[in-house]
DNA sequence: TTAATACATTCGACTATGCGAATATTGACA
DNA sequence: TGTCAATATTCGCATAGTCGAATGTATTAA
């Protein structure tokens, strides 16, 4: 049962521990959107955006309202804005390691890309 | 900028999107712990648990502490028990949701059993 | 120095995830 | 009805993550 209870919240990190998601979150917690809007706001393709609202959807973090022909998506809980603002307090208290791994990140990036 | 950030962000939700890591957060959140004693609690491998340490060192989560032969990991930062108290809220406040999920989770693995 | 212990890293196999292209579904409207 | 627009789902491929076994590295003790 413990395990169980870990897998869930397992599950819900792993929901958020994808940048695009992470995006589409953030947009969303300024208000409702449709699917077309977030793919302009995000800036990818309409099929990508469907697979990570849908993680976002089974994981309750978002609902939809249908309208006419599209739909809008919203964040179901104001609770996870107020997780994510403890994890900006938490950025903001670690920025200079974040900047740290931001830097490794890029050189990581960059030796993949010369090969 | 922002999408650099958005990585960030997504990189700490996904070093806690596992619950094997879950399970060694949660357990040094109550004292530091040797590599071996996590092992026992956790019910893992040694070189697994090594693995999965090492995603918690690279976001910066534990810290260690040599002593002799052994090395004992703690969280570094309260700040990190808040986000996961903040988190612990939203559990319970979707209980219901919890339990829909974990069931069907648990189907989704008996179909996947009986190939 | 050698052996033993504790931990980390690497390796190979497997699974999961992410992406775009193609396809399906649904609703609005002529 | 047929067609278009918005969204969802499926498919194939590539990449990344996870696991245990094997191997590497320190540190202690004999």
């Amino acid at each position: 049962m413990l395990d169980s209870m870990r897998q869930f919240k397992a599950g819900i990190f792993h929901a958020l521990g994808h940048p695009t998601r992470i995006a589409i979150v953030e947009f969303l917690s300024l208000g409702e959107l449709s699917v077309s809007q977030l793919c302009d706001k995000v800036g990818i393709e309409q099929a990508n955006a469907s697979q990570h609202l849908a993680v976002l959807r089974n994981k309750y973090f978002v609902e939809t309202r249908k309208e006419g022909n599209q739909i809008f998506y919203q964040l179901r809980d104001p609770l996870l804005g107020e997780v994510l603002a403890k994890m900006r307090e938490y950025f903001l208290a670690h920025m200079s390691e974040a900047m740290k791994m931001l830097q490794e990140e890029k050189k990581a990036a960059k030796q993949g890309a010369v090969p």
